[in-house]
DNA sequence: TCATAAACAGTAATTATTCCTACTTATCAA
DNA sequence: TTGATAAGTAGGAATAATTACTGTTTATGA
């Protein structure tokens, strides 16, 4: 894989940010460096970055999340400010605990939460 | 929510399958006995069945899997044969045991997995 | 420096899902 | 049992995220 000055600066502001940002949240800011930056472009390097493991991808919502941080971590999203938080669980335990006895080969795992943030909860008091 | 033909037989259709299916796979078998069933009256059915919590939804994938079992489970899909498999953890203690401590309201969490099933492990041996 | 494979921009195409409209049907009160 | 009406349906158009295509540009290794 090639590293053009778009893909850099495509993965450079996915690690730069705690917010899960979209493919068009990432168009319409890294297009402020590169202004002729074209949205296929994006999807093109996010699916080079996910195939090589540099990012990780949201799916639950509606479209595609990106992730810029690929340490063991789980994502919990907020109803009411659509904002998606990194927690973490003890999940890579139950699956090792866990998995073995159903025979499958577990390669990948993702926990996924939805509710009331703290800050939305601690707002509507 | 009325109950009509259309909308008993997709309930009892999913309700009926282990195989989580899409829309497309639900219209195709229901139009067995329905003619004339539209794909669109398919889509509304089903997200009227999710509003109610008559069926839950998988939305890992590109398509989004539909699931009769509304009981607390979770899901594991074969990179391989493409299928999705039910799976038990005990995901719900872990998330009522970490997840007060971060302060947010957890409504609802949902594991994922994916990576080799048993068939498919065994017959490429 | 050069050859070439990979990447780019721009645009067209694809596809799952939702929306819209006119028609039909289930339900419930009289 | 009959009407009124709100909900449901079929069919097709619209939407929107993502992918594919084309001709041009650029990074990389010899």
């Amino acid at each position: 894989m090639r590293f053009s000055s778009q893909r850099e600066a495509i993965l450079s502001y996915i690690r730069g940010v705690q917010s899960h940002p979209t493919a068009l949240d990432i168009h319409a800011s890294v297009k402020k460096s590169f202004p002729s930056l074209s949205l296929g472009t994006v999807y093109r390097n996010l699916n080079q970055l996910l195939e090589h493991h540099l990012i990780t991808a949201i799916k639950q919502d509606e479209v595609v999340h990106y992730d810029g941080n690929i340490s063991d971590h789980q994502h919990f999203r907020c109803k009411n400010c659509d904002s998606i938080i990194d927690l973490e669980f003890p999940v890579r335990d139950i699956v090792l605990e866990h998995g073995p006895r159903f025979g499958h080969e577990i390669h990948a795992y993702e926990l996924y939460m939805t509710g009331i943030c703290k800050n939305c909860k601690n707002e509507t008091k």
